[in-house]
DNA sequence: GCAAGATGAGTGAATGGTCACTCACTATCT
DNA sequence: AGATAGTGAGTGACCATTCACTCATCTTGC
């Protein structure tokens, strides 16, 4: 991405991520036609050329942005203090709520991930999951001191887990294959009842987490 | 995938099979080349297309076929009537032998779920999750009945929970991205701690399934 | 105030390369 | 001889990227 692309209209440069969000979403980053995606954003290829070196450079942009803007959602919900429990709770809603708003940047994402060039994975999955890594771990430290998550795990190893089931709902509610296997799994339905997939995660999730024996 | 090539001699077929899968694993589905993966199966391209319908086709049909493979691994171990827990261990072994020795499937698997086409993805999932889901809901079940697994679950949430840890984990141990984003989870040598992740995983597991109060 | 030049964003037709798939042909059976 | 299997050069479509050009805006010297 060139400085150039931080300059021109607001309004163009979310035409033209708009386009491009969409067209590697709905093609794959092979089949994604640049030409198609100039086309959408009513821009001339030229010019996408002059703000991005190349296609794998605008693919990389934007699978940046979609995992920022999922961050910031993410980072609001972790404010405050309130239990892992009630976090995990409203992380699991804004899970829903943000895959089928912005189906594209959750297959954007999936996309991501059959890219085999260790140059370029390793920098994004770097950039990508640190945050949520750090994030969840510490959280999960938190708890473990307050005595409200068990004692006797690897934090960073649980902190794993836990993001495999958020990463894979989000899956399941963005991407067709997942989407298939998650009503197979389930039910047709399944989609049609937000509020039982969350309660059922967190008994998952509650129970692997939770201390034993209580205190008092 | 055509009558005649169930029908050629069984050395050629595997290795067809054997640079199909490489090929598509190594460069994803679209950067796939149909010539090379002809020349390195000493085999003309006009040969391949009379076993295969086109490039789609014999995609799906090696897709399958890794996915039978890891299926009869799975079925061996599900055999037996030990505990679920014992059953998960051995899953979670096999999952780790079989990532490593057979990387490429995996990665074909990934590479599945990124397909878009809505007759294509919803075959091919009925095709390959129906076996799974049944397997584990019906052992939850029967493990539920036995007292040794809580009743308060809706099974067939749990087993796609379950499912879940174990298709990450095949994708952590095979697929460049996911194996970035494990070690930045947990850490750089995890790799070479695999009775470590077993540990911890059933650690996760057992939590999660267990009745709260034992019997007796 | 203004002409002459400089700058750089914007354009899209053209290029060069790649690749799925075909088909006219050969070889090998029965 | 007819059927069946195998071959690989050739075809046509597609597409990332380039580049020679336009045009609006700015700078400078008068």
């Amino acid at each position: 991405m060139t400085e150039l692309f931080g300059r021109i209209p607001e309004e163009k440069r979310s035409r033209i991520m708009e386009a491009a969000i969409s067209e590697f979403a709905g093609c794959g980053y092979e089949s994604a036609n640049i030409n198609h995606i100039a086309q959408k954003a009513r821009v001339s290829v030229g010019s996408l050329y002059k703000y991005f070196d190349n296609k794998q450079d605008l693919f990389l942009s934007m699978v940046q942005f979609g995992s920022q803007v999922l961050k910031s959602k993410f980072d609001e919900v972790m404010q405050g203090d309130e239990d892992i429990l009630v976090k995990v709770e409203k992380l699991l809603r804004t899970i829903q709520r943000h895959s089928r708003e912005q189906r594209s940047m959750i297959r954007l994402y999936n996309e991501m991930t059959t890219q085999c060039d260790p140059l370029i994975v390793k920098p994004a999955a770097t950039d990508m999951e640190t945050p949520s890594a750090e994030l969840y771990s510490s959280l999960i430290l938190q708890m473990q001191q307050a005595g409200v998550v068990r004692g006797d795990i690897d934090v960073r190893m649980f902190a794993f887990l836990l993001d495999n089931i958020f990463m894979m709902l989000q899956f399941g509610y963005a991407c067709d294959y997942y989407r298939e296997r998650f009503k197979i799994f389930v039910r047709d339905d399944i989609f049609q009842n937000d509020d039982y997939v969350i309660d059922q995660v967190l008994k998952f999730v509650k129970a692997a987490f939770e201390r034993r024996e209580p205190v008092e």
